[in-house]
DNA sequence: GAAAAGACCGAAACCCTTTTCTGTTCGTGT
DNA sequence: ACACGAACAGAAAAGGGTTTCGGTCTTTTC
């Protein structure tokens, strides 16, 4: 049955069996296999060509289990949901390299209990590395400093400063921001946010405040706090618009309130930016470029955080000293059309 | 130190190390712990006991090494930053059960030979199954079938008729759509949708064209084709009420589209759903909830899918037959406030 | 009190691969 | 022609766990 030879019954093909089609010993096809000098090369074409026939690929497990590395890291996440994994999970997924090391996915549905589940298993599978993403840059629980692998933890901090936490600096994106709207000339900058329960709506805050103060500014009336949603994007504008008619930016807390505050303005007959600039956080590519005009935006860098947390366990892994506290990513600023205007 | 007592020098702790401290061999050690019966009450105490104390965990590699199953299963995307991939992975990963089995994600970033690579790699770990996800409904080309695990394809179908493929049914979503419009009250009806290379928008077209055909009605116009944003969904909308005043709903492709088609409908003064009903497509939370009404929309079930593709992967562990061909999933119509006013 | 039965524990094989070490064969130098 | 070294092949152990089988000890029964 041609195109089936490498099937046995549906198991997989294993050393032994090229070594026998081969004519050789087990070790010899492990070392022809292995590129190892003690072969001839005659014998190794053989074998190269016994295993080509079966299509055989060695099993990662056995060999992890001499080597004691397995080659796989576990990525335990509290929430797919959340758009901010993805793009941490995909900067720790480019920088293992296409197959040289692989990753178990886990979503623990923001469940302690199954998180505790989810750890278990992962570290019965023997992985070299752990990395713990959050859903909000609040500290999370520690899921142990005595485990017998490295763990980085991203975008949510451990609350035990022993361990390694990599988060965005929103205090940098908050400052940035003002900075970026003082030097639009904007000087009446007032402040919509999300959830002030968030450590990132208060960080942001934070770095706002110190960049207005720098520059001897104020913020026009209070900070206003309440969801991350466009609605309230939408209402808060309008309320701040009626109270302070003469605010000439926006600072909003997300991309989405940012759309929120774009669609009231645009509704209010406020040009933007000419009257009113606004700018967002997150550089959400769905919601910064369909937006009218496309929104000007804090990048957190996620794929660089995900990409440092992943560098992070390999050099742990070659015996480095992991580190640890609260190490922050700098933002990136994206300037689009709703704080310049396009040329 | 306390709390170390379980690392080893960083090695993570083995049964021998278990059946040392509880003065047992490591055969009654591990009959200790599965719950075999041929060992006394009090001996399995201790072990158990010093199980707990060292908190061991049994090395599942080794296990897989014997039994020849592993308790993975492989993932392999084209695209994880597509959003469609996220509800399928995580119905995949809730199937799967927590710790139960555990998934490996391998995204081949859309490139054919970095997907020959994690597919190699995925084998060589001896994964149990697979489960292959598509970016977009086109087919796509097939892993081979003579694999030595069961491969469901999901979400892109496989080109090769053996393999067996989970789609979402997007001709049935094209009716359904329809057909409420219609149940609304609706009879001139356009239709402003996306790329036109996407399997997924001729599907739809099929469908809608299928249900006004049966109920005795013509779309309004030609199909728009252009791009799936939300830009399109504008521009094409303005011209429809330009070319079309008298439409009294537009069917877009997605949500995306519908947003734009919204946003017109808005700026030109036309009530929705009083004067124009908006319907879209995938059910993306944040278009859908965050639109001026809301809006309806048809849900792919997406997430009903990668459990399906699960269930199918699990079945075939258990020696059924995994079947061939290309299944379809039923959408679902979501009703919101841009075809039905909210009292 | 002795034999059979049963309960319990441990030695060893097995899974698959790598690596070390030993043994064989061949070629070369004297 | 002999000894020696080099080159190559294979046996065996290791890695961590499970399972079978055999052995020991206790208990029961006549």
């Amino acid at each position: 049955m041609a195109g089936k030879d490498h099937v046995r019954g549906g198991k997989a093909v294993t050393l032994t069996e090229v070594a026998r089609l081969a004519g050789v010993s087990v070790a010899t096809a492990s070392k022809a296999l292995n590129g190892r000098s003690q072969v001839a090369a005659r014998t190794r074409a053989r074998v190269l060509q016994a295993a080509e026939q079966l299509s055989f690929v060695p099993n990662t497990l056995a060999q992890g289990l001499l080597v004691g590395r397995t080659g796989t890291v576990g990525l335990l996440t509290s929430d797919l949901q959340g758009r901010f994994v993805i793009p941490i999970l995909m900067g720790a997924e480019d920088a293992f390299g296409a197959g040289r090391v692989n990753v178990f996915l886990c979503d623990a549905r923001g469940d302690t209990i199954r998180e505790q589940h989810q750890l278990k298993a992962l570290l019965s599978r023997r992985v070299d590395g752990l990395i713990v993403v959050g859903s909000r840059t609040d500290s999370r629980p520690s899921v142990g400093h005595d485990l017998p692998v490295p763990v980085v933890y991203v975008y949510a901090p451990s609350d035990d400063p022993e361990d390694l936490s990599l988060v965005p600096d929103n205090v940098a994106a908050g400052r940035l921001a003002v900075e970026h709207l003082i030097s639009c000339g904007r000087s009446r900058i007032a402040h919509v946010t999300g959830d002030p329960s968030y450590a990132a709506a208060q960080d942001r805050v934070t770095g706002a405040l110190a960049a207005l103060d720098a520059a001897g500014l104020e913020l026009v009336g209070e900070v206003m706090y309440s969801e991350w949603s466009e609605r309230w994007g939408r209402d808060a504008t309008a309320v701040l618009l009626e109270r302070y008619p003469d605010i000439d930016a926006v600072l909003c807390g997300s991309d989405q309130i940012a759309r929120g505050a774009l669609d009231t303005a645009r509704d209010q007959g406020r040009k933007v930016p000419g009257d009113i600039a606004v700018i967002g956080f997150d550089n959400w590519d769905e919601m910064v470029t369909n937006s009218r005009p496309e929104l000007t935006s804090i990048d957190p860098n996620l794929q660089l955080l995900g990409r440092s947390a992943a560098q992070r366990v390999f050099a742990a892994l070659d015996g480095e000293e992991l580190g640890k506290g609260v190490h922050t990513q700098a933002p990136r600023l994206v300037i689009r059309g709703s704080t310049v205007a396009r040329q």
